[in-house]
DNA sequence: CCTTGACCTTCCAGTGTCTGGAAGGTGGAG
DNA sequence: CTCCACCTTCCAGACACTGGAAGGTCAAGG
């Protein structure tokens, strides 16, 4: 199939296929007489679970390391968890530090009075630190 | 002063002062005869200002509309409201985000017994949706 | 057979926010 | 005069795409 079906049924993009076989995160794709890509099964199986695992949050390196322990039908799914785990771990982190920020900026956005006068905590407390 | 001690004074790195300049976030600094930037105190307090607008997460177009409000003496405090809440509607939606993807990571990270052996719910799940 | 339009190709450039590094000039101390 | 820290500009890279230009391919309709 066309990249534009392949596309479609995986939930990735023609451009970011070509983009992620460009950086290798794929194997190049077969060729049809056209030149155009050719696309199996296997390879949108591929594509699919790279867009599952991106959409998880997991960075296109990351998401390299799982794509060759999928295929390592030899692997410890230790080394899987690990990953996984790493992830957990920074997405809680993010969490915190932007729970933190928002609760600085309800704090100062509750005591700015919002209207049509200039005087504003929130400029203030960026001024003045 | 010099680039550098402003950077340790505002807490933005020269590097930075000098992108900020390069794309109009702030005006051209002066320079002394030698070429060198030289900044005074208002400078510093802006770079300052930015420091902390930055480190509260506004991007750099947001920190630009908050410095332009700052600097209007005349300006409504509910137009730097209003970006401040914007802002937080956008962490609050991302916070949300993370935290769906937390739970779904943290479910799979449980099922996976993470030991030597190949079989990983992780990857079965990526792998079939 | 020809046109049309949807699809495909490659390549270049831009997004946002810096960061690193190379090559070279300046300033002050010893 | 040498040395070193600092400054300058410019180019490139990081992440993960996304947009667009210029042009080739394919199938359907006239």
């Amino acid at each position: 199939m066309n990249i534009g079906e392949a596309a479609k049924l995986s939930g990735v993009s023609a451009k970011t296929i070509r983009y992620y076989e460009s950086i290798g995160l794929i194997p190049p794709a077969g060729r049809k007489e056209s030149g155009y890509r050719d696309y199996g099964r296997t390879e949108v199986e591929m594509l699919r679970f790279i867009h599952r695992a991106r959409s998880l949050g997991f960075s296109v390196e990351d998401v390299s390391g799982l794509l060759a322990l999928w295929r390592d039908r030899s692997r410890a799914s230790g080394d899987v968890k690990a990953i996984a785990l790493a992830h957990v771990e920074a997405i809680e982190r993010k969490v915190v530090e932007l729970n933190s920020i928002r609760k600085t900026l309800l704090d100062l956005t509750c005591r700015c009075h919002g209207d049509d006068r200039p005087d504003c905590p929130i400029l203030e407390e960026l001024a003045t630190g």
